[in-house]
DNA sequence: CAGGCACAAATTGTATACAATATAAATTGG
DNA sequence: CCAATTTATATTGTATACAATTTGTGCCTG
């Protein structure tokens, strides 16, 4: 449905939201290569506007683009992937507290929406898109709570997640079926500050530990090195 | 001496780093025009990579990119300087303390230097320096943190930081002399984890109370509010 | 003389053309 | 036949030209 076939003259926003979706989804894969004269064929406008989005995805760290070579989908090291996720754990559980403390009713019926949806998409199987929803669970809750500039910072935490998952998850076809997201929403309608934030402390711990990011130190990082016998 | 009078053939990342250098020592003040060309005429490149420039400096919150009118010095309102500093509270203290448990006799070395020069600046009557070699110091113990990821982060925070201040500060001629950067050597060189984080969590404290940050309210964000009688 | 309209100037947005660089292919020497 | 070097191709980097938009100015009208 929405994919990247959109023909004919799309502005630069629209461009990064695509291809970001499309990474988040893992439709395109960590180190795929995004062709400028590729993506603006598709999109039906010229290289100048295909960089512009580039270059942002680039800042949000969903793309490397390398001088001279081309952008290709980020392809976070396992250091990278730790720091994601102590980031993350930093700033998440306090924005939990704070978001409980300040939910409306609204706010509950839009995050069990995204619940519902996350859970048709996995029965759907289409586990990218859940993904995705489940990412944007998270954002949803630095919105409640007011704070636009860990909003920020979190929406490329979230993105950078969605590159580890795809190159460090370890049983790509589990049921990662979990309830802390309900769990999470029921502290929120309770406005219970200090169980939000501990759910959401659990919650980032879970995703961490089933991750495979045992030190195999990126293979390769130099291969003269390895070879040095 | 590194004002902006490079004549000609720049890159991308020297305008932006000494773009960013001006709006940190604040000889570009929150409000002030850049427009493409004269920017482009002063580096001796063309429009096309002072553009690249610019939208950088934006992602990173020093500009405000305008459709169509131009790019402008961020002038963070009230909520984003406090949002800055809590999202500070959150990253810094927590960095620090990893920083001191694998401090190394060198980067002691370098902070104390660091220290030094901001003195020197503030003895010579150069606060816009200072407040940048203040800015590095912060970013120094994020590096010996080994946390790019949240080094990245941070660097955003101290530009805003920077824009902050010269917004809000109090009294613009007082003596911010401050002991906390040295204090907080003292409890990195002792290798104590906690004192380096409680240190950091009271100097930033210590900042935000230097700020005035009452509600006005920006203003006029919404005049046609305000004139609703 | 004030207000509004139209026109002119300045500035940014986009597309295209050309230059620089990296990758792939082909050719030559061993 | 393999390796190394050269040539060719493909792709990105930069500059420039043109289009779209905004802002400023002056004129006209009431």
């Amino acid at each position: 449905m929405s994919s990247i076939t959109k023909t004919k003259s799309a502005s630069a926003e629209v461009i990064t939201a695509q291809l970001t979706e499309a990474v988040h989804e893992h439709r395109l894969k960590p180190g795929a290569k995004l062709r400028e004269d590729e993506v603006s064929d598709v999109f039906g406008v010229s290289r100048t506007v295909v960089r512009q989005a580039l270059r942002a995805m680039a800042f949000e760290g969903l793309l490397t683009i390398e001088k001279n070579r081309g952008a290709f989908v980020a392809k976070p090291t396992l250091k990278e992937a730790h720091e994601v996720f102590q980031a993350r754990a930093l700033l998440e559980p306090s924005t939990a507290k704070a978001a409980a403390e300040r939910t409306t009713p609204d706010d509950i019926a839009l995050l069990e929406k995204h619940i519902k949806e996350e859970h048709e998409a996995l029965d759907r199987d289409q586990p990218g898109l859940a993904l995705k929803l489940s990412g944007d669970f998270h954002l949803e809750i630095a919105r409640i709570a007011d704070q636009q500039t860990i909003e920020q910072f979190l929406k490329q935490l979230v993105s950078r997640s969605s590159l580890v998952i795809a190159l460090y998850w370890k049983r790509r076809n589990a049921l990662c079926e979990s309830n802390a997201h309900h769990a999470l929403v029921d502290a929120m309608r309770n406005h219970d500050g200090a169980a939000a934030e501990d759910l959401m402390k659990g919650h980032l711990l879970d995703i961490y530990s089933q991750l495979d990011l045992r030190e195999y130190d990126e293979g390769y990082t130099s291969l003269k090195e390895a070879l040095r016998k």
